[in-house]
DNA sequence: TGTATAGTTGCGCATATATGCAACTATAAT
DNA sequence: ATTATAGTTGCATATATGCGCAACTATACA
């Protein structure tokens, strides 16, 4: 039982809502460093956080040098898929404030502010 | 922010979960004291989760008589409805066992237990 | 009127979980 | 070697949340 609750405890909390919904809609991978920037969250608590959605089997990580890029990840079941696709249902102004935030990050660096 | 994480709430507590699941599947309203027969779980711990599904607005109330009949939300939004939509996706072990016994409960009462 | 069943609610307790801080590792640059 | 940046982790604390119990309301029925 606990494996189908497991996606919707790692979405309950803010923070980890916030991720999952900007990897959603980036288009590149995103590093650590940047989310915490995005969502001016310090970097432990998305470290954290990164650990329970990859325990969850959300996210991929990638290890390049100093940094971590995160993505979705690209084997999710269909359950996994169907919720996260979900999300593009909301159109909250709060997390639309996140989005704009990370699309200036996208530009600002031109993909590559940590490579 | 808090509203799109409700229902992630919501669903990420077994007991909830498993209600939710169990009325998606439902093709007759159920009522409370079955559904804590179902589920084997206290009444007034069914009530007080209810009540949690109900402020995300997920299920509907219907009072008749001493009985509270319940059903999924007939309006929910896009979001809510993709997201309970998502767990037909699911054929966990354990699940079953609640569409199982739901089952049953439906057959042995012709559809008119509490009535 | 008294009794039984369905459901609600407040309280105290135990557990789960998120946070901030500080110390730590790892990689890169000077 | 030293310094700076990216990221991790353990600990203490605060808060959130679910549970059991007991007392309560509400409806039906004899």
């Amino acid at each position: 039982m606990e494996y189908p609750l497991e996606i919707f405890k790692a979405l309950s909390e803010e923070t980890r809502f916030r991720i999952i919904f900007i990897l959603r809609n980036a288009k590149d991978e995103l590093c650590e460093c940047d989310i915490a920037d995005i969502l001016d969250v310090p970097q432990y608590n998305i470290s954290k956080h990164l650990n329970i959605l990859d325990s969850a089997g959300m996210i991929k990580k990638r290890k390049e040098g100093r940094w971590i890029f995160l993505s979705l990840s690209d084997s999710l079941d269909k359950f996994k898929s169907s919720v996260i696709n979900s999300l593009g249902h909301l159109n909250s102004e709060l997390i639309n404030e996140d989005l704009t935030k990370m699309k200036q990050f996208l530009i600002s660096t031109s993909g590559n502010r940590c490579s």
